[in-house]
DNA sequence: ATCATTTCTTAAACTACATTAAGTTTTTTC
DNA sequence: GAAAAAACTTAATGTAGTTTAAGAAATGAT
């Protein structure tokens, strides 16, 4: 159990079979179906979630009613709504599965005992976390940088097995326009 | 030297003297003129910045030469271009004081020595990039949200001291419009 | 296999915001 | 404190992307 996280640490610091017996009983493997959630509007976020295999998004609905895609996480990714998470407060995202998945848990209620017993797991998700932060810039410029069409053109080519494996309206939605310019878009070459 | 930023590590974690003596020499206080830069775009981005007084802001400039604003910081937050300062490639982006600022700066070469120091900075670095990412997807989901005089003036109503630090062409370009538009927007109402 | 639902497309009318360019006000510098 | 530079305003014109609405295609359920 656990084995594709267990992978993943390793990759950033020293881990040891000791670590992962300590490790295992904080981790709740769980399976969402393809449109499942494991996050609605309105509830306390209960978990931070790794992707052992699939995709997820994280989305809210909008003031007319539309739904923006902030983040999508594939494979050996976390994802969370952070401040619902750490504060229990109730969430204003969804967390959905694009395709069937299979997530690892870490829920919220053990999450300072489980650093208090593995220290050295403050390091891996701050490692973790540089990453998301990293990326978080990245999207930020991406956003500003291009108009509609070249993000569209730009992250096709940078992502091309991933633009098939969602709809395009959630594509449309994190690259900030609507799905019928995206056909347009399309339509044009 | 370096008071703020103890009293800020203290807020997080567990914090004595002798840590403090240990971590002193990690850190370099700076001074930044308004205006003057601590990364401009092609350099390497050398050090991670904690401001203790003042205000910076990170930007690029895009295709049609136009500076956007990222993040703005003011007292008490850590600035850098994450990716630029961990794999010490060429910045995109720059970094400027928005008004006379000073900093603390802990520089990249000593970065992985002063954690295997002062392992207890793992946590303290873990939670400032939970803050970081946090403020992130409130970044997003407030640009994907409302329109642009919407986005001014939510903004407005939350930062009003703020709005008055900065001038007005890089609150413009953080908000994700044009300064025109914006002197727009204040003449309406 | 068939029906229902979801997703994608097309096209015309519309609008929020950008662009350009000139003038005004504020801030900085010596 | 005068001159230069930087920041802000105004207004006309332009356009990238939205909205609406209806039909076509793909996917899923039984």
């Amino acid at each position: 159990m656990g084995s594709a996280i267990f992978q993943h640490i390793k990759k950033f610091i020293d881990w040891g079979v000791d670590d992962q017996e300590i490790l295992t009983p904080f981790l709740q493997p769980l399976s969402v179906k393809k449109k499942g959630f494991l996050l609605e509007q309105g509830q306390i976020c209960r978990a931070n979630y790794f992707v052992v295999k699939g995709c997820l998004r994280l989305y809210f609905i909008d003031i007319k009613g539309a739904e923006q895609t902030i983040q999508f996480v594939i494979e050996n990714w976390w994802i969370t709504d952070l401040t619902s998470f750490l504060f229990q407060e109730q969430s204003e995202f969804y967390i959905q599965a694009a395709e069937a998945t299979e997530v690892i848990a870490i829920e919220n209620h053990r999450y300072d005992e489980m650093f208090q017993k593995l220290p050295k797991l403050e390091r891996y998700f701050r490692l973790i976390l540089q990453k998301n932060h990293q990326a978080s810039q990245r999207r930020i410029k991406f956003l500003y940088s291009q108009t509609a069409e070249e993000r569209y053109r730009n992250f096709n080519h940078l992502f091309p097995e991933f633009v098939q494996r969602v709809p395009q309206y959630m594509l449309a939605s994190y690259l900030g326009f609507t799905p019928e310019f995206l056909s347009k878009i399309r339509a044009k070459k």
